[in-house]
DNA sequence: TCCAAAAACTAATATCCGTTAGTTTTGCAT
DNA sequence: ATGCAAAACTAACGGATATTAGTTTTTGGA
């Protein structure tokens, strides 16, 4: 059977993770089997067994490689010097470049970190709960600074959050608008609302 | 083993979909077993099979009342003598309403219906396809009366429905706001955005 | 060209899955 | 009390699952 190829900037590993980042999106991590990734490598179930632990592990990867990523620039802009829209600007911003450049590891990282075992889950979901509390805290700021309205913080976050995640469904019109355009639409309807002063 | 208990205004089958409802949340459809759904009910697994035809069928009926609901109520509101700015608004609290009434049920047809076997994968989807598109014409309607800015309607859409679908992540917090707060910020940060004019 | 290491293969294991068949128990109406 | 229907039970089915063990093939450097 043919082998698998590593990429240019990349290992084997890699591969076969991006390659269940996929399956796992389009068909849940519990309904991916791991005969079906192998197939999908040109390649026996066992043979995969040579470059990964288990299937558990590339679920894993795939989490705590984006909860970092998200974490890390969270932290850069929490240190910018930048007023407090500007830096909610930043965050919807980003979290809308991730969607559209990581599709399938963001998904994942959104939608089945269930399937994670302990202590991973405990350990996904304490990042999770962190980075809304910081974005609690950023927002609670802005309210005093009077640049914000005085809106229920945390409502506002999961508010944000959640509709950036709404680009989980713009996958199928990706042609009808450009991301700038798009990010820029988003921004606006986040901050400054959809109707008209 | 105990009988399973018909509720007060429904079937034995009727209290099975709840609990199955359950249990598909909050470990997915595929990975929640006939016989942990029998555990729960008191009972074992080939018994259910007396008030239901499948673990199918358990999906299939969570997602299309759900969707029924959703349809009737968009359908009315369609139809009611209010400006469009009202009947967003409208909207907007009717979904924060089922999330928080009927969560369960709303999680699953937002996450598991990717399990439903044909011919109703195709028929949900089309569903949530026209439901879409229906918001899309009414949004696109305020932009012509000029009661919305000249915001992508496509987009708009999907960021009001993914920023409803953020209580997901409430049910934690329930006690810190009551319902008509919680409705009422969320309400105005997708209608007039989080800065202060 | 040859040899070691990497990576493929086949075979097999134990476990879990949804569901069916056949049987026994339960509970209500007569 | 009795009998019938509803609903429980046990046993079992065929099939899919992740993973391990052991073996063979492939590959790249000396």
């Amino acid at each position: 059977m043919a082998k698998i190829k590593a990429a240019l900037n990349g290992t084997i590993k890699d591969v076969i993770t991006k390659k269940a980042a996929g399956l796992f999106r389009k068909k849940g991590f519990i309904a991916t089997s791991m005969r079906e990734l192998a197939e999908n490598m040109g390649v026996e179930a066992p043979s995969l067994y040579n470059h990964i632990g288990s299937k558990s592990e590339l679920l894993q990867n795939i989490c705590f490689k984006i909860a970092d990523e998200f974490n890390n620039h969270l932290q850069v802009t929490e240190t910018s010097q930048q007023t407090i829209p500007q830096k909610l600007e930043l965050l919807i911003r980003f979290h809308i470049q991730m969607m559209l450049q990581v599709f399938d590891e963001v998904y994942v990282a959104n939608h089945e970190w269930k399937h994670l075992k302990e202590p991973y889950l405990g350990n996904f979901l304490l990042q999770r709960k962190s980075y809304e509390s910081r974005m609690v805290k950023l927002i609670t700021s802005g309210i005093k600074n009077k640049a914000l309205k005085n809106i229920h913080p945390h409502v506002a976050v999961l508010t944000i959050l959640s509709a950036v995640r709404g680009l989980e469904f713009w996958q199928r019109h990706k042609k009808e608008v450009t991301v700038e355009a798009l990010e820029n639409n988003i921004v606006d309807h986040l901050l400054n609302g959809l109707i008209k002063n």
